[in-house]
DNA sequence: CTGAAAGCGCTTACAG
DNA sequence: CTGAAAGCGCTTACAG
């Protein structure tokens, strides 16, 4: 079933045909609409969509970008959220969407030109690498959590800086004094370094001193942790009573190994997450974190693409998801 | 850039230009393949595939297809890490990959010639809506946990029944002698009711006598457990020593409910999950579950599908993931 | 071994 | 309002 077989079928040309599927309708007579509408109906017509992106350089596919990672980057609940957000938009949109992890830039390149690919979201992008999308400039495309001084492109993030404040924040009010920020490997400037910002202030405005090898750790490989890392952790842990964390997964990890050095949680020391995942209120504490609406901002981003995928928008903003604090039972307050 | 353009670059036609790309070497000598692998490397050469596609009907997309839900289904890890194994094959043997999320199964049929995508793989099919893909048959597709008796298309499940009779095995070797299973809603078949089989047959095994009323728990509804549901639960429990619950994810949902209500596990009750997900090991106390190499079920989907596609395979195997007791902290010895 | 030509299914100026 | 025709970038019999 081809235009060419309704246009057949009806008694007119495929022009017309590609007219009505179009919706140009002021170049169609009424009576010959409804003829060719009922044909394509009644025959279960479907378009050849290679053919149509053959003809006008542009697919109405989206393509989602993330970096090829040995562990597999869905993995992660952060990244199938965004995804899942991406997803609904992107279908109710009538786009059809592409994933692809990729190893270097110009495979989204690439992809682009192989399909004509409308437009892309590229999630964690590591921002010095950003300079090798130049060629890519006119593509419309949209960052996901991608913090770099020149960035041309519409990029989604959250308050990081302000949750993490408020999460020291919280701690300092519930009348800690002595906290620290425990963090996978800090890049500048990044989501990390946006919420140790937040940290830092959130210490300082109290009047309170903020030293980096006193405050903050930052811990080398990933999970689960190793054994150097465990005593680092422990000896970290040591002098303080509350202890901010920059993503729930480390968290709950963090707690699971002071729970097996005989810590008890919140009563010998309190801890605080960020995220807000799903596991985070089933582990035991409840663990304390910084809400952030991980759907909404995989919508976001499929929406602001479309907006300047079909109206040819050329703004780039800034965009950043609200956070909050969420109280559960991982904190406990100080009295003195 | 086309192969037009290569082929005046080389001097010779875009016949020849193209029967060098698609390594047809034995039509071309090796002079004019050397010339031109050099100008398509220089030039930055890009094939457009939806011309390709066009002329070949086929693609050389895979699309992988889920249940439009409202909670949004890659929100559930063991999706996630499905598509992880499928992304990293499909990737591997030079693919791509589209992913939808439908109501209707209509909605493949109309992908496939939308893009004359070449196969498919499609995540919990309800098997019911099985009959629906009538006109769908000679497309090649792989099925991931659809269980139907007519299934006409391969599967890849796991060793659903053999994982829960260890896991019901497990429990009364250490002793238990009343134990339970419960479950999110059994349809037949289903993977669930395979692993509720497995749990019978351990019990039955052991001269024990099982009775559905008295030893199997449906609950209906979706986390968080409602009200009503907690009491069937607790109730459920009262007379019992060991669990087996059919999903890491409701065991612990269900952990969590009974500490809330003030048991100690595993001193007052033992529990054991099913799956494996990555935060069984991170709550407290460690649950004693099932594995299942989710990443290596999605990878073994794509090469099936795949293989599928390039041998025109025809056979439809029905292909089971081993599945093995992962022995932790949820389920204490009882001896009398 | 090489090329001329038709065809895949659509769109889009252009003419009438 | 309708249609004839060229073009998008590829592939593939077929002829030489």
């Amino acid at each position: 079933m081809t235009i060419k077989d309704i246009a057949n079928a009806v008694g007119v040309t495929p022009t017309t045909v590609s007219n009505v599927i179009n919706g140009n309708y002021h170049k169609v007579s009424q009576k010959t609409i409804d003829k060719v509408q009922k044909v394509i109906k009644e025959s279960g017509y479907v378009p050849n969509k290679n053919a149509r992106a053959l003809a006008n350089n542009s697919s109405k596919i989206i393509g989602v970008i993330f970096p090829k990672t040995t562990e597999g980057f869905m993995q992660d609940p952060f990244h199938s959220q965004i995804l899942t957000g991406i997803e609904k938009i992107v279908g109710a949109k009538k786009y059809d969407l592409m994933i692809k992890s990729i190893d270097n830039y110009e495979e989204i390149y690439e992809l682009m030109r192989n399909w004509s690919v409308d437009g892309f979201i590229i999630l964690s992008l590591i921002g010095y690498q950003l300079p090798q999308l130049e060629k890519f400039k006119n593509v419309p495309a949209v960052f996901i959590d991608t913090y770099y001084e020149e960035l041309k492109y519409i990029n989604i993030g959250s308050e990081d800086y302000q949750g993490e404040f408020k999460a020291a924040n919280y701690l300092l009010e519930m009348g800690h004094e002595s906290i620290g920020f425990i963090s996978y490997h800090i890049d500048y400037p990044s989501v990390i370094s946006m919420r140790l910002n937040g940290f830092k202030d959130a210490i300082e405005s109290k009047g309170l001193p903020f030293d980096c090898s006193e405050n903050v750790l930052e811990i080398v490989g990933f999970d689960p942790i190793g054994k150097d890392c465990e005593n680092k952790i422990l000896d970290f842990v040591k002098d303080k009573t509350g202890i901010c964390i920059s993503a729930d997964i480390l968290a709950i990890e963090i707690m699971e190994l002071l729970r097996s050095k005989g810590y008890r949680i919140p009563e010998d020391i309190s801890i605080i997450g960020f995220d807000n995942v799903y596991l985070s209120r089933l582990v035991n504490p409840k663990l304390t974190t910084i809400n952030q609406d991980i759907i909404a901002k995989g919508k976001i981003a499929a929406e602001n693409l479309i907006n300047m995928i079909e109206k040819n928008n050329k703004e780039k903003p800034n965009i950043k998801i609200p956070t909050n604090l969420i109280i559960r039972d991982s904190v406990k307050k100080i009295n003195d």
